[in-house]
DNA sequence: TTAAATTAGCCAAATATTGACAAGTCACAA
DNA sequence: TTGTGACTTGTCAATATTTGGCTAATTTAA
């Protein structure tokens, strides 16, 4: 939903061809096309890396990332914001 | 870890035993024994089935099965919080 | 000590994820 | 139009993860 997004967007700030990222992250173009649509997630070692390469906030891309995984685990149900306060509860504490 | 204990509170104070829920949810009991136990995630459908069982809050009960899966998904995560914010944001809009 | 209840460990079957490839579309320059 | 580069789509096999169930151990309670 939106590192997809993000990363676009960065990559043509910087007038990047995905082909360029792909092979810095050594996967093949189609693969970062599906990254950057949402098709297929990064892994995390390949946001630290585009962080890098993106001269972007490494938090901040970790962030968008890791919300598109919570996002797609409670999209369809109705008990999301609870279940989500619940864990912003729990988060907090274990700091 | 909130979901199965909170299944075996509710089954200790109905005085019922794991085989006779496992039973019902049609799995054995070692099965029903780690989902207690958070071992394994129980099915969304076995968790409507439950709350049925142990006459319990069926909105509860999904919160905070969700809440568990959530809460593996980010528990190492530094940025756990500012994605989960971002996740109640788009969650709000999207109703 | 026994018998029932629960837990631990293991394995195979089912499912999901991954990476790669070939072929497709699209925009645009020659 | 034709060709080229950038990107997208679809498919497939390889790999990982999840699942269910079995056996055997351990704990609990009478």
């Amino acid at each position: 939903m939106q590192f997809g997004e993000r990363i676009k967007e960065l990559r043509e700030s910087k007038e990047l061809l995905q082909r360029q990222l792909a092979a810095s992250l050594e996967i093949d173009t189609p693969m970062f096309s599906k990254i950057e649509r949402g098709e297929r997630r990064a892994k995390r070692e390949q946001v630290l890396l585009l962080a890098e390469l993106l001269e972007a906030d490494v938090h901040d891309l970790l962030a968008v990332w890791l919300a598109d995984q919570v996002y797609e685990l409670v999209k369809d149900e109705e008990d999301a914001n609870e279940a989500l306060q619940m864990v912003i509860n729990t988060v907090k504490k274990q700091q």
